[in-house]
DNA sequence: AGCATAAATAATAA
DNA sequence: TTATTATTTATGCT
């Protein structure tokens, strides 16, 4: 019976699975529960606690909304979840305006959007780290200024240039 | 008759036309399809004619191409998509680097030939995924070298195979 | 003719 | 920096 134990791309989600890796899935389940009765106490709807989390920890947590997730996120999300439902208690306790205020209005960090380089500015970065992979923040900011795109995606930019060079490359220099 | 469920880019919407306006979504689906067909034979990616056209013509052709469009934008794109693809096949009768040229950026360079591996390498790769789904470097290097294929690919199938995992096993945990 | 997935690369974590 | 994830692109196949 054996042949197949991997992971099933194709079938539904099984009730007693992941028990490997250590994940508890009973567990979680519990703390779902229980969060749902201590969301509820507090008044916020699923959409709420979804939008607040989303808002306050990007969009790997917008599964959330969906209650759509896979064991690994959720393992990881407890604690979050946790500690955002602990601090809106506490808001809470100051008087409902308080939760509201927590709940709604904080500043949104979501991931970046990834951002797409022109042709040309390819070419130019190309050029530049031909020159240099090494580029100081000063010159950095030039270039960032020259292409006219923000300085914090160019650095980056250099970053990964740097790393797939390293990935191609065929003799590993750092391999033993 | 259980379908494999499946990253889930949900269904079109199934509107048939919007006659009221006059406008024919079969035809800009059609229109779509062949302008996809012509760009991939100029060599030519989305980034870049969306580059090109957001230069020339101002932005919002890249959801065309997925349909993600209004027909209103849709109807207003069409013509100019075709005028613009028309000039760069133009210009590439004369030579890719005129298209090159036409389009802005460097000539392609050319993506690496999409490796396909033995039914058997799969199996062995299978069940050092189920084993660790996250090995180290070292060990890259070694099933890389058992499997005799090239390390950067064994990596990068180790990438992606975490990703379809990940999208692909979900489960209701805050299922109440 | 569409799908599965290899490849490429921007963003983020550690 | 290195390692990994997230997102996009496109190729090989049926």
């Amino acid at each position: 019976a054996s042949q197949h134990p991997g992971p099933n791309y194709c079938d539904q989600p099984q009730q007693a699975v992941s028990s490997e890796e250590g994940i508890n899935l009973e567990e979680i389940r519990e703390f779902a529960k229980n969060f749902k009765i201590r969301r509820l106490s507090l008044g916020l709807t699923q959409t709420q606690v979804g939008q607040a989390l989303t808002a306050t920890e990007g969009p790997a947590y917008s599964q959330f909304e969906k209650l759509d997730i896979t064991p690994k996120s959720a393992q990881k999300l407890k604690p979050v979840l946790e500690k955002w439902l602990a601090e809106a208690e506490h808001w809470n306790q100051k008087g409902q305006q308080n939760l509201m205020e927590f709940v709604g209005g904080e500043p949104s960090k979501k991931r970046k959007r990834r951002t797409s380089f022109t042709p040309q500015a390819i070419e130019v970065l190309n050029s530049y780290f031909e020159k240099n992979a090494l580029p100081t923040g000063q010159e950095i900011t030039e270039i960032a200024r020259e292409l006219n795109y923000d300085r914090e995606v160019v650095r980056v930019w250099f970053c990964n240039r740097r790393q797939t060079l390293k990935n191609t490359s065929k003799i590993n220099v750092f391999q033993v």
